[in-house]
DNA sequence: TAGACACATTCCGATATAGGCATATGATGG
DNA sequence: CCATCATATGCCTATATCGGAATGTGTCTA
């Protein structure tokens, strides 16, 4: 079996850095698709392949403008992954004393170990 | 081009969601590998190979306990994700009103489109 | 030192990329 | 209807998986 196809899901769709960067552009306002990939640097096709990743795992919605197609921003389905990544924020906030001592503890290794 | 190695970020490292499902487990406290391969209805090679993946990029530490190897969790590796993700936030909550009127708008298309 | 137990690594096969390039599809204006 | 501009898709190559099976490495303990 091989990876997960990056439609699969939002995780899987924004592990591709260009990707992440159409997103961020979006938080701006609706772009076409040419102008997408000039202020990214790739090719047209590559941002349109990138894009209907985006758009299969509901990220981004398109709607047309004359000869154009504006795509948007639709970050409710980031949701899921900002509330998976959340349930470790306890983890570097409120507990960041007991983390450093519990870090330094495997990093030391209470019964000697390299961390690696 | 393939595609980023999962070694290569914690977006990558977390797009596969048994390591998501090791690192929850781990939220609970240092486990030897066999007990997470078990728990998690994997072959002990599969988790060993997930666990070098989630080392690799910091979300894991190690130590050696005896015959055992311990994994550990080390959330701060996350830190990049949450923010990016965190990055989005605003669109969902301050501004919901307004996003939902936007969607609406992609949806019906204001210049007459499918939403696909 | 040998045996057992815990874990890591290697080899294999099947698959899904990301990117480049060429080309098809779509909508607009004349 | 045709030329044009904006996008989408198809084809191809190289690569990095994920999973299974077998095997290597490391660490006790008798």
């Amino acid at each position: 079996m091989a990876r997960a196809a990056t439609t699969s899901d939002a995780f899987n769709a924004i592990a591709e850095p260009q990707r992440r960067e159409i997103l961020v552009l979006l938080r701006g306002g609706e772009r076409p698709v040419t102008e997408l990939a000039r202020d990214l640097g790739m090719s047209q096709p590559q941002a349109s392949k990138h894009l209907r990743v985006l758009r299969e795992v509901g990220l981004v919605r398109v709607r047309g403008a004359g000869k154009q197609r504006l795509y948007g921003l639709d970050p409710r389905g980031l949701r899921p992954v900002h509330e998976w990544v959340g349930g470790f924020e306890k983890f570097w906030n409120e507990t960041f004393d007991r983390l450093d001592e519990y870090v330094r503890d495997l990093e030391q290794g209470k019964a000697g170990e390299t961390t690696e």
